[in-house]
DNA sequence: AATAATATTAAGGTATACCTTATTATTGGA
DNA sequence: TCCAATAATAAGGTATACCTTAATATTATT
């Protein structure tokens, strides 16, 4: 498996989970910012692999084998971001481009002996369950934080995986486990006001809808 | 950097070395398994990004920026080794494939976040010395095992790598300080009988020629 | 100095993974 | 049902890093 290959069925694993319609070429040329001509070349090399399903002008699947390769790269890129936040002290924000090299790293165990190293860490440092291999990839099922009422105490587990937002969330003392108190909803605005550590924040609700968590 | 340049550029370090002599490429293209024409288009390409020096029919430099460059490489290598060995239990003759992987993966600073990490080792699992990127790579001034007197007493502390004898000095107990006894060397045969911990045990004089350390 | 051995260059080919431009096929909305 | 938007394919191009076969240049040996 070649890295460009690799990268294209991670891509393709969400949408090709049950009930998620499958994807088209044209989204991935678009997430790539590849053309499409170079995407449906890389379509046809996959499909030679019997790594996903394509008919002309219905959306594209992985088979059983695909989505089985995409576990183990998730597994692969979010037990190095444990390692690379856990023992080397990056931040949560710095983890992922480095994630991307590293996934790609699978022979010989290596993955399996970090995971043991790493004392079978549960989450990756975004909040992200580590999959099983056997198992497909599961978001435990939090609450957005735009979806919580005023007043609410609200536990941070999960954020999304963005550079841009993981760095906001850092400047306002957000990490995994932060409880956040919600002061305060202008619905008109889109924003809310919240309390971490008993400093006051301003969020936009569409950022607090990448932010995932328990609410009491 | 593409592996391919990388992979030619440590191939090129030693022999770029002071009174070392370079290299043709020939040798380069037998190291590698690949023609000479391959070998001579990447001496082009090479050359072309100032990595080293080329005079037809004379033999191969690394300039200054290539030797730092392969400096890098050999430093990452050993650092990421000593990660395979020290927290992932990989044995001695298992780290050198991955690390030829790992090695090639420098970025943000990862390289000098392990060697932290490690608590800034001082040697690979093979005795190598972790070079500083601003001075050359220099080998510890041991003495190989062949050239040692009947009845001494010697410590190993350098190794080749090379999984076949890895494999082999770990069957007979040798590993890094581990104390052998001279016990008889027959010249004619080119083999000696050693001790290990108080067993006895024969390797060639080629094999021994391999293993380095301080005799007393 | 001729020649054998070695080194270099030339010419054309392969696979991967991208590209552009242009054409054709299908789908879905008016 | 027509037609525009979208999707797919065709044809040819690029760069990297390999390959083979063949020709030519240089060095070293006799």
């Amino acid at each position: 498996m070649t890295k460009s290959e690799e990268d294209y069925i991670k891509l393709l694993y969400q949408p090709s989970l049950p009930n998620q319609g499958g994807m088209k070429a044209s989204s991935i040329a678009k997430f790539f910012g590849y053309t499409e001509q170079s995407v449906h070349e890389m379509i046809k090399r996959l499909q030679a692999k019997k790594l996903l399903e394509f008919v002309p002008y219905k959306p594209i699947y992985l088979t059983a084998k695909g989505r089985n390769l995409a576990l183990t790269m998730i597994r692969s890129h979010r037990i190095w971001e444990v390692f690379l936040y856990d023992k080397l002290g990056y931040h949560w924000d710095e983890v992922h481009a480095l994630g991307e090299l590293l996934e790609h790293i699978n022979h010989e165990g290596i993955v399996e002996r970090l995971y043991q190293f790493l004392k079978q860490p549960k989450h990756c440092p975004h909040g992200n369950r580590i999959p099983s291999l056997d198992k497909e990839d599961k978001v435990d099922s939090f609450t957005p934080l735009n979806q919580v009422s005023v007043k609410s105490r609200f536990t941070v587990r999960r954020v999304e995986d963005d550079p841009e937002l993981l760095s906001f969330l850092t400047s306002i003392h957000i990490k995994l486990g932060t409880v956040v108190h919600v002061l305060h909803v202008d619905a008109f605005n889109e924003f809310m006001q919240i309390s971490v550590n008993n400093q006051t924040f301003t969020i936009s609700f569409k950022n607090a809808s990448r932010v995932f968590g328990e609410s009491a």
